[in-house]
DNA sequence: TTTGGAGATTAACAAAAGATAAGTAATGAA
DNA sequence: TTCATTACTTATCTTTTGTTAATCTCCAAA
């Protein structure tokens, strides 16, 4: 994800916007600052709203029959965050959505986003732009899972994102990649000793 | 996937359509027929169109390092399919999309149908529908890796898809799962042998 | 009818992952 | 500084999966 890029898509549509529609949409619009370990959402909830993430990190989990708990995103500054089970399927969200930092978002109505862009038709480009991008990371995803291991997936993770991988315990990112925390544990040992197999045989 | 629902919405869409648009549309839609295991696309292709299978089934798969052939996805009669290296990336495929069916296609002109949407506003909320539908699917895939074991996995295709399970060798349905044939072949083996014993206990 | 080939199963072994529990390290609050 | 909590690691054992190769079962082409 190269989000500077993104920001200034999705940014740049207000230039687009009728005062009207701007009135609306920063009465519907609040700043809201989140501890850690606030909810943005949570399980049960139907809230038709959106987070733009200005700072800090949010996780979205869910509780499985066992009671543990199985995270399954996390996205930090300059990304949205919202429930599909709420906005695709209208149905309460089977997810907690929860700070991992101190994080401030942006809570945005969805329907009346959905309304200005039916009214503001130059949007619906960035729309396209935002659906594409969402179906991208999806999509390589789905590859990850099919295409490589375990351990493999890990490897991508902290070459792709090395500052979320510091931001996020290790705990949350197992359950992201499918696996239990224990095996991620494993999988970094098994990682760093080939590293230093590696370097030993170097010098 | 209650593809019924969905095609109306596709077709539907038609109405809205000028003579112009029509014709366009028409003149750029071809009629394919796909013998078993020939293919709609192949890796390194770039041609920039979507197929709708009328009839038959085709399956999207990729070679990897070790020459092993890994298939990603299926598709089957009233669905869209296409690489989305091509459409979302603007890259050459690294897929190949065979058919393993006797099937027939219309081949669409993606660029083509983007211009007449952009044309016909009434349309949009038919793509979006359908990009929200994609979405769906991606999302759901994505869950079935993290909350679920291979075996679950299995059990939720065959109760979901209990016709295409008849119509795709078990080996194309292992990967898709992300999971190795010889793995697959005995969870299945597994499931009997639990069946069995419920079965001889209620009596 | 025979036979070749593809798909599925089975076997045997190594490697990895899950489950559970115990131990260690790090962190922040009192 | 101490203590308690949380995250992480390690250990042990069980289960599952990967790998490779052999075997079995069909089915369609010769």
């Amino acid at each position: 994800m190269i989000d500077l890029a993104k920001l200034n898509h999705y940014f740049g549509m207000f230039k687009d916007l009728g005062m009207q529609d701007l009135k609306d949409l920063f009465a519907n619009t609040s700043l809201k600052t989140l501890e850690v370990s606030d909810f943005f959402m949570k399980e049960g909830e139907q809230k038709r709203q959106i987070a733009y993430i200005k700072k800090g990190l949010i996780r979205a989990f869910l509780v499985d029959e066992k009671g543990d708990e199985i995270t399954t995103v996390v996205r930090w500054e300059d990304q949205f965050i919202t429930s599909y089970d709420v906005i695709l399927y209208n149905r309460p969200s089977r997810f907690y959505y929860q700070a991992l930092e101190k994080t401030e978002i942006l809570v945005i109505d969805y329907d009346l986003v959905q309304e200005i862009i039916a009214k503001n038709p130059k949007l619906e480009q960035g729309r396209l732009f935002f659906l594409h991008n969402v179906l991208k990371d999806s999509f390589a995803r789905v590859e990850s899972f099919t295409l490589y291991s375990p351990e493999e997936r890990y490897i991508e993770f902290v070459k792709s994102k090395p500052d979320i991988v510091n931001r996020v315990p290790d705990k949350y990112i197992a359950t992201i990649l499918g696996m239990t925390p224990v095996s991620l544990s494993r999988i970094r040992k098994r990682i760093a000793t080939k590293e230093m197999q590696k370097n030993s045989t170097k010098k």
